[in-house]
DNA sequence: TAGATACTTAGGTAATTTATTAAGTATTTT
DNA sequence: AAAATACTTAATAAATTACCTAAGTATCTA
């Protein structure tokens, strides 16, 4: 999932689908890339959960699965919500030990 | 920046840091991995902005760098929102136009 | 000062990722 | 039915990434 989120192509994919659905033409338009290369790119974003997508006639119309834009923003806010609970420890910390320097 | 939140490895550094500063053995420790890998992985969190650290003596203490992982958080969260914007007005144009099926 | 500790650098291999071209297939459109 | 459209598949090739071992360097510790 942050695989999928790593490179460029598929990030401005992602902002894409963001507007709404939309085809695999109309992702490869503004990428500077041949068309296979943008389906690649699709499969790992479906295969990463973050966009799913359906073909009807010859035109397969792609869109963001919100849920797993959900779950990495947890990821990341947690890690942050633990990493700022430490640094109320390591306060805690300082102001008990005030002789001992962190580093 | 999602690169470096990319591989597992890194993951497990980040959530090792994200718990207070650490040594790259105290990083290390966990992982079945040679120290110099652990290197590696380290200067990709580096470069990526994510984690800074300091050498002291022989022991080089790494800590997490909060302002990228709210970056990160904060790229999401916007497309996040820009799609649940999208959702809305897509149901404002369901609303208006029952008869146009969406896809 | 000799040895142990904690990285660091260098160099090289295997796996993965990213991209391409060429050649299909399935659906409209004319 | 013939041509155009919208992908799809397959087979490569080039670039990155992830690892490792071997051999340093700089600090402690005894």
């Amino acid at each position: 999932m942050f695989q999928a989120l790593a490179d460029p192509a598929r990030r401005s994919m992602v902002d894409r689908l963001c507007h709404g659905p939309a085809s695999v033409s109309e992702l490869a338009e503004p990428l500077v890339m041949s068309l296979p290369s943008v389906m690649q790119h699709l499969q790992m974003l479906e295969a990463s959960g973050l966009v799913r997508s359906q073909k009807v006639g010859r035109v397969r119309t792609c869109r963001i699965e919100p849920a797993a834009l959900r779950l990495a923003e947890r990821w990341i806010g947690e890690r942050r919500a633990y990493w700022e609970g430490s640094l109320d420890r390591l306060g805690d910390y300082l102001d008990a030990h005030p002789e001992e320097p962190e580093a």
